[in-house]
DNA sequence: CCAAAAGTGTTATTGATACACCCATGC
DNA sequence: GCATGGGTGTATCAATAACACTTTTGG
């Protein structure tokens, strides 16, 4: 790195966006929030924020994901930077993306409270959204894709118990796709990142099914 | 993104650093370039620079990869953002890492005049280095190292013409491994990536062997 | 007893691995 | 004629893919 940041060029600046995904419905979901001011005012947005002083990048993500949900233990991972010089038409704005992983049942239900700025949009179904958040996300979703197929990344979407045909719908709406049960689940338990809880879903007018837990929440590639 | 720049936050300085790598004598090699001020002064640094006003984040990496070698047609891609709040001990600094891939053939050859601001080391024999730049290394290796195994990202290390042999010894100098001539050779032949160019190379005491190229230098993934 | 989801094995196919000898050339 | 790297095929093993019926529960 070469020191020439004293010789007059403007420094841009620097944000940190998100990508936070769930799945309900059946669908791959992603958080929008409506822009309140222009540029792009009433767009929908990714949601995200200017680096503080003494912020970390990880840092940042984690504080804007706060923010917006009150929610720890969160799967995250930074994406991609993207720093085209007229992506932000005030002024010469980089962004750091990065992908949030929250299971619907970690999430406060809407309520009865009509919140009208925030949303979760299905990504095969989107609004126009605001500045090139468009292009992230879809960076975003090739990503997430790509890697339930080659790891345990689905975790982070998991609630803490749950049944082996929740878990293969899981990535059936990921990656748009229907799998073998029998073969699903000899690979699942092959894994060995898995484990009987002992309890079993109750609920439904069907035979209980056993509850299975991931042994340890760190992401692993296969 | 939130508006919230002209609140009063002060901005980073935005750099981009370069791990620009090639092979030779049987080793990977990362590009060092001795730094002339502090701080840091006379530690080696991956070469870098701020970004200027209008350029985009991979126009950068090509400037101040050009800066260091005359070559065009290289590979490059984003590697990952270092964004530490103390990685620069003067000021704010976030950093977007490249990784960038020069076949040893294209390089200016060191000649008689002695460079001794920039050397080429291998990346199992590294001096100490400045700021954060060691885990922007390590970060790069890791990510060329996994790459090739899935992928023919070492076109990018490759002269135009070679022998499957040279097309061996590089996975092998990459992986650290050994690999089986006949299983190797079929698996290359089976991509469809490579073509004969029906040159043969005549140096040496021994049967010549066929030369190949690539027939894209696009990346694909196996 | 009916509906609904849980649970369970075997076979076929494909891809990956292990392995050793003859060939063409320059000196 | 010998040293050097070039070039080739087969057999085994492991992983993946295809495929259908019985079980347990609630209502």
């Amino acid at each position: 790195m070469i020191n020439t940041k004293y010789e007059g060029y403007e420094q841009p600046g620097v944000t940190v966006d998100l990508a936070i995904f769930t799945v309900s419905e059946g669908q791959l979901k992603v958080m929008l929030v409506k822009r309140a001011e222009s540029p792009f005012q009433g767009f929908w947005s990714l949601p995200g924020g200017f680096l503080k002083e003494g912020e970390s990048l990880d840092e940042a993500a984690q504080r804007v994901l706060n923010e917006k949900a009150p929610v720890s233990d969160v799967y995250m991972e930074q994406l991609y930077t993207f720093g085209a010089p007229d992506r932000d038409p005030r002024s010469r704005v980089i962004t750091i993306a990065y992908i949030a992983l929250i299971p619907w049942q970690s999430l406060p239900q809407p309520e009865t409270a009509k919140v009208t700025d925030l949303t979760w949009a299905s990504v095969d179904d989107l609004p126009k959204l605001a500045f090139d958040h468009r292009d992230i996300l879809d960076y975003a979703v090739n990503r997430l894709r790509a890697k339930v197929s080659y790891s345990n990344i689905v975790y982070g979407l998991m609630p803490k118990q749950f049944r082996l045909s929740e878990l293969q719908s899981m990535y059936e709406c990921i990656i748009n796709d229907k799998l073998d049960k029998r073969n699903f689940r000899k690979r699942m338990l092959a894994t060995g990142l898995l484990k009987e809880t002992g309890r079993r879903d109750l609920a439904g007018a069907h035979r209980p099914a056993m509850l299975y837990q991931f042994k340890s929440k760190q992401i692993v590639f296969f």
